[in-house]
DNA sequence: GACAACCTACCTACTAGTAGGTATAAGCCA
DNA sequence: TGGCTTATACCTACTAGTAGGTAGGTTGTC
């Protein structure tokens, strides 16, 4: 009943994942992901050939879980206040797990070495998380929930910044750095 | 008259520092230097024995340089929200300097692969820089330059983090987001 | 002649990736 | 129902190339 092929193929994309957002793309090896599978490394490139398959899958799989995680917050009824908490949620989470970093930022350091195919994915996917907040804020201003001065996408190029930027510092300050920048940040935006 | 000894020993500082703003600690070699250098790859180990000790020195320059700085810009006499553009234009360097990344966000991405010595290093770094923007921002809001709420504490985290993750967003957006999300920054902090 | 600053020539460990073999289980068919 | 085929998901054993690093020799200058 188990569909074992599918098993381990998403093992190895989630514990990839892991060690992307952990060490960096080029910080992790098929070995690392073989070792923690008790499998041999060429096993994974039966499932996928080249490492840049493997990258490949992970931000595409990433794209469609924000997409899901968007339309599902989109259709919810909650102030969009709430509705922010939610997002900052979801990267405080990255925090909670081990200190991770984001993958856009993950991805963004390591551009320059990605293979032109990484590149591409990484592009549609920051562009995607960046429109779908340029439209929350715009909205949620429009209702009078947000109030800050400027274009929406100013404002949500200015959050993701920030986010992303504090989810690294917080490697070498503590945890607690995130609430305190994400507080001071809703300070300007909810009205 | 040239001291041949520092000189290839900053040169290779400088190229070192160069590639790691540009893919990260993981992300080049001793035979990367080399080749732009036109010397052998065993001729860097004479001048750094293994790559923590070059990376250490990298961090510790930057250290001094930003000290240097911040030492002169306190030293000066201008208003403060000019003097906040300067911290600023420290960044926008990076950008314009083939879309690297700060030290700080290089550092904090490969945290985890790094040797405990650069770790360290790391901590001071960010440390420094954090301090000094909280006691430049609390001085400019009791001269009334600034207007912000809170604690100078979490709005020099909301700032660097806001820097930091823009300078990385920039690789995947435009260079303009820099100036984008700069602007929606000071709109919020100078009075 | 001592020392700085390089060199050649090597080492071990690891990288991504390939070739080809094997156990297992499901699909098919006379 | 037993036997054959095929595909899946692994395996061993290898490749070429790169990583950081070392030993020891050469050259040039004070």
């Amino acid at each position: 009943m188990i569909d074992t092929k599918t098993d381990t193929k998403k093992l190895i994309l989630d514990i990839a994942e892991d060690l992307l957002l952990d060490r960096g793309y080029n910080g992790f090896s098929y070995k690392d992901i073989a070792a923690r599978l008790n499998i041999k490394n060429a096993s994974i490139h039966y499932h996928f050939p080249a490492k840049t398959d493997l990258g490949v899958a992970i931000i595409q799989r990433a794209t469609k879980r924000f997409e899901r995680w968007a339309g599902y917050i989109d259709g919810k009824d909650l102030p969009y206040s709430k509705k922010l908490d939610e997002f900052f949620l979801l990267f405080k989470r990255f925090v909670k797990q081990n200190q991770q970093i984001c993958l856009g930022g993950a991805l963004e350091t390591d551009f320059k070495t990605l293979p032109e195919e990484m590149q591409e994915e990484t592009r549609l996917f920051i562009s995607g998380t960046l429109s779908w907040l340029e439209n929350f804020l715009a909205q949620g201003r429009k209702k009078g929930d947000f109030n800050f001065p400027g274009t929406a996408k100013d404002q949500a190029l200015l959050m993701i910044a920030c986010v992303q930027g504090i989810i690294q510092i917080v490697r070498v300050t503590t945890p607690s750095s995130f609430d305190e920048a994400v507080k001071q940040i809703k300070r300007y935006v909810c009205a």
